[in-house]
DNA sequence: GTAGACATTCACGTTGACGTGAGAGTCCAC
DNA sequence: GTGGACTCTCACGTCAACGTGAATGTCTAC
């Protein structure tokens, strides 16, 4: 099939279709004419992208996974044993990603609470004022 | 105080500090030379600014914001009363971001889940590993 | 009066997964 | 044979907080 069948069956734009080529994690055949020339296959593999897309992975990394897994209709499943690695390291960045967004989420949660008891109890000290005259 | 001595005195590089400025984030004098002066207060402006990226806030949203609090020494107290909506937004957006991180984790889980069954087991499962639609 | 530290304003580079035309060629039904 | 749908390859734009020169001007200690 031609990438705007692909487009349609995946609900994955054509421009996205050719970046994933280009960053190799689909191979599509050519016509004489230069169009791509998709097989029945890559609706599947088009969407296992998407699957490790949305577990945070790089298109890097998919293209050095996807080789080696294997996908039995109902699940991702990594084929190399040495494919854990890769996946537990990307893991643990996106468990650092989280943990720095819970750290930022308690700063403010910290100022919001302090503004509720400002509210709540008449100010302690409002001079000293460094804020840029707006 | 230049900008130099700013910059020693907060840890933060002179580009970030004129950054800082054309985000409207400090106002620093000029000298006749064109040189920036910068106030005592800076200094702690600079950490305020600090401790708001670190909540995750945009420079936009700090120069917001920032004009509307008080720093009693310990603590950054939102003086205005709808300043806590925006932080609130803030935080809704922080959460949703959390969330995002946390299902892609998950994802990610399932999928090395299924490489350790696959290694461990000769026959697979394939329902055993099925994950949540969403 | 001069070396050299310090400062200034541009302005492009970084990161990643695409969006969005521009300009041109290809395919197919009528 | 033609018109319109389809596809092609560039190639810049997006978002954000800066990094990193380049070319140039200012300040200050000696």
């Amino acid at each position: 099939m031609r990438i705007g069948e692909l487009a349609r069956r995946t609900g994955i734009s054509e421009r996205a279709l050719r970046y994933y080529e280009e960053q190799q994690l689909l191979r599509p055949e050519r016509r004489r004419s230069g169009y791509r020339e998709y097989a029945e296959g890559d609706v599947r593999t088009v969407r296992n992208i998407r699957t490790l897309l949305a577990a945070g992975l790089s298109t890097y990394t998919i293209a050095e996974v996807l080789p080696c897994m294997t996908d039995d209709g109902d699940a991702l499943v990594p084929a190399c044993p040495e494919l854990t690695t890769v996946l537990s390291q990307d893991r643990d960045r996106l468990t650092t990603a989280i943990d720095d967004l819970l750290a930022a989420r308690d700063i403010l949660d910290a100022i919001i609470a302090a503004g509720r008891s400002e509210t709540a109890q008449p100010a302690s000290d409002p001079a000293l004022t460094a804020a840029p005259a707006g």
